[in-house]
DNA sequence: CGTTAGCACTCTACCTTGATGAGTGCTAAC
DNA sequence: GTTAGCACTCATCAAGGTAGAGTGCTAACG
């Protein structure tokens, strides 16, 4: 599709752009990286690139910049993950220092190193709560009227839910569905749970189904909110290092959408095959996003799920050094 | 101290400066506000309350703006706080709707809410935990290795932590250690909880106390940090609407500054007695800072422990519909 | 004596202008 | 196919020039 030199004048100009944030002309390419070409020659490359749509130009007469097409061409290139340099392995590991415990630490330690590292916004997601299992339900008094409603995971999550007693129902009563639940759904995935069907219990249990139907529902998503699925951002003011966003309308709808948890949640899911995805400007579907690109890496904790780590920056972002980075704090953190 | 003209002059140019974010001359308070006196005659005015500290000049024949001495004399003249108007009250009103149950996300609403209102950061921070009580402490075993550690306080709230057991220490012998801490503190105060001594267990536990001591400490703090003194923020990208913040520089700071918990805190922490407090620019003690006001209102869950919530602004920020709007939200929450 | 009108002065914001330099596209020669 | 040369385009920057808002001072007024 693209012959051998223009590739390289190619990834000349993505490399240079990433670098340097300017627009990069021919004379550049020719004085910078020598392969023994003139500017002329590179400059009939690149009006061919212009065409096929590698690359574009600001304006007539400006250098020219990679197209969201150019950057994805340049990622889909990359056969091989390069090496991380001796200070980013280094930073890393004196971060990390001795312990990986204590999870909520951990996302929020991770969050605040990746942007400091990269000038970007990180987006760190923990491990997703629907595959772990059911462990134990139960219930402890808080006074007559109310109650909580505590569910334990095999990770060791911990959900838990302040229930008015409906009228008519002790705690013992509740007690006594806990009791059943744990029999009967232990071991299950918490995904399961949604399944359970109150109005089959005895007495004044299965007339109030909808009180522990809702009660559980919260339960549930409480577990996933708690821990798993958290959203942790980091880093949201060390993208204005970021020259791009010298112009603030675009940074506030950026910054706008990180707000909302949901959209957050939305940008970061990955393909679901692959353990990296990388989306390049336009591919985000968030209007917003257009300008930017989101490195996601997915990472495993045996027993406790999937999560995700993302570093979000503008489509001039190294990809091959976030990558790398990606890659190796993701099994970092899953192997802790 | 001023005499009725200049406070009259004064509190034109703050409502003024308040409004439109441009600096005030003479003649606009002339025309604009009229108590019968001409421009000149102003102009004395102000070159009186330049001295005095009240205003000052961004260059020579600008107009004036309220230093922060003037709106520290302009929000201490405040008397009464006036009513919401009929927008700001159908608003919350509406935005609250049915039910006020459901702590966390009730505070993610309000931050909400309220920087839409204000076009200012909000900063919601969750009762404090300190004074709860013990209700119950438990354990549940997960597999050979770990079990889970459950604190719940008497208002519902339960912190976990995942604990490995100590070599020689079995999950009855953990059970026992709960089982005892409940019988000696239940009732107590969550802080007071710090003061248990391990070391006067008997057998086995005596010896691992530093591991009990961790965990106990962790689980503490994680009852803190869970719901109580969780501290949410709102509208980061509101701010930018803010004519002030067309500074990139300023708002970088101020951002980064958000972005760490411990100073967020730092910064709202009231005066003891006052169930308002107003922080005017420099009177904040960190330096980023300088060009903000923060008005924070505590509000109080019973039997929960108090909270506070403050907006974020520029110096020049609607003092007295800040406070209105505080007011009224922190009492709704209340009451909840 | 306090108040006011008038006026000269100051300073910012904004526009225009022109020079500079980077970069292109085309053409003709190698 | 490659390259040197050249005319052309366009953004950026500094310099100059104008308009407008606002001040401080002075002198006059009631």
């Amino acid at each position: 599709m693209l012959d051998e030199r223009k590739r390289q004048v190619l990834f000349a100009i993505v490399r240079d752009y990433i670098q340097t944030a300017e627009p990069v002309g021919s004379r550049t390419i020719a004085r910078r990286y020598e392969f023994g070409i003139g500017a002329a020659t590179i400059r009939n490359e690149m009006a061919d690139l212009e065409e096929m749509g590698f690359i574009e130009q600001p304006h007539t007469s400006a250098g020219r910049i990679p197209s969201d097409r150019g950057y994805r061409y340049y990622v889909d290139s990359l056969e091989t993950l390069p090496e991380l340099t001796v200070v980013d392995a280094t930073l890393i590991k004196r971060h990390f220092g001795g312990r990986l415990r204590g999870h909520e630490i951990v996302l929020e330690a991770t969050a605040r190193l990746l942007s400091s590292l990269t000038n970007c916004v990180s987006i760190v997601i923990g491990p997703s709560a629907a595959q772990t299992r059911l462990k134990v339900m139960q219930v402890v008094p808080l006074n007559e009227l109310s109650a909580v409603l505590m569910l334990v995971a095999d990770n060791g999550l911990v959900a838990s839910e302040v229930v008015r007693l409906p009228e008519g129902l002790s705690v013992v009563d509740l007690d006594e569905v806990c009791r059943v639940i744990t029999a009967h759904y232990q071991g299950r995935t918490i995904d399961r749970l949604h399944e359970m069907n109150f109005s089959a219990f005895a007495g004044g249990i299965g007339a109030r189904a909808e009180t522990f139907e809702r009660a559980m529902d919260k339960l549930i998503s409480g577990l996933e909110r708690l821990e798993g699925e958290r959203v942790v951002l980091g880093g949201a003011s060390n993208i204005l290092n970021q020259p791009e966003f010298k112009d603030l309308a675009k940074y506030r709808d950026v910054l706008k959408v990180l707000e909302v948890q949901e959209l957050v949640q939305k940008l970061v899911a990955t393909s679901t095959t692959n353990p990296y995805s990388v989306s390049i400007g336009a591919e985000n579907h968030l209007n917003e996003m257009r300008d930017c690109s989101i490195i996601t890496a997915r990472y495993t904790i045996s027993g406790e799920g999937i999560g995700h780590i993302s570093i979000l920056g503008p489509t001039r972002i190294e990809y091959p050094r976030v990558l790398s980075l990606l890659n190796y704090i993701s099994k970092l953190i899953g192997q802790g």
